[in-house]
DNA sequence: TTTAATTACCACCTTTCGGTGGAATATACA
DNA sequence: TGTATATTCCACCGAAAGGTGGTAATTAAA
């Protein structure tokens, strides 16, 4: 029960680029601060770039930034999706058919319970709102 | 954000052979009820009662079961330990070193409330809390 | 216009997890 | 004692996730 690796560096990333909102940081920097090999943060970069959660400049003095204004706008959930995708989130974890709120198996309520609970964090927490401490629970 | 396969595998044989508290089940059985490839259940189940998790008898009749008296012994916690570990239950998100409750990085508290109500879900629900729908939260 | 710093792209490697095949061993019972 | 039905064990296969290397394209500025 845990987010990938993948997810956890991208939020890693977000959330150190939230904090210096507006600043312009090259994967070089990043990786030296944020201990996520070189590589494979390059990549991370551009997939958070393309779905549009940083903004991108390319050549010398480049790099990647995200502005002090979209940071009430940027939710985790949208971080989650770029790299994972939220599929799992709407899955059963035993994956009966016939399974639903008025059939339920032994452990529906229980899971249902756990697994709202992720979403509506998800949900409900912008970057704004993690810089703010400001967490919305309900 | 999910359980193992492996995980959700062991979790669907332990409830039904909680539902079927008593009877005994070979590989074939189960395999045929529960959808779990024939040659992987085997190991699982092997994994499960060496664990002692459930009872195994083995030659021609023999099988799998889990006794009625030991329901109310049996929690999900020490499912999901034996074919997973608790260890990223225990992890943090970030995984910065200099991080705790006192000096916690913008995620820390929203983070923590989520793992902890899910480990509590896994610490006081028994296989016989399950079948009662006797779900215990706090 | 050249150079240095940077992202973008593509192919490949490694590890982990899920899954398979086959033979050895155990056991009930005809 | 022989046979059928089981588990057990070991080695391997395949897919997916994580990670690396090399090179082309882009850009600021000397
Ligand atoms: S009843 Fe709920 S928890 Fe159980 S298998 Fe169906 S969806 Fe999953
Ligand atoms: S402060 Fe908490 S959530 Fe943040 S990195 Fe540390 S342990 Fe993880």
């Amino acid at each position: 029960m845990h987010f990938r690796k993948t997810t956890e560096y991208a939020i890693r990333v977000m959330v150190f680029l939230a904090e210096n909102a507006g600043k312009r940081f090259s994967v070089n920097a990043l990786n030296k601060t944020l201990d996520i090999p070189y590589k494979y943060l390059g990549r991370l970069m551009n997939q958070l770039a393309q779905k549009g959660l940083v903004e991108v400049t390319q050549g010398k003095y480049g790099g990647y930034l995200v502005n002090a204004d979209r940071l009430s706008e940027i939710y985790l959930y949208q971080i989650v999706d770029a790299v994972e995708g939220l599929q799992d989130y709407d899955r059963c974890i035993l994956g009966f058919p016939q399974c639903s709120d008025e059939n339920p198996c032994a452990l529906h309520h229980l899971w249902m319970e756990q697994r709202e609970a992720i979403k509506n964090m998800l949900y409900s927490n912008s970057l704004a709102d993690l810089l703010k401490n400001n967490f919305s629970r309900r």
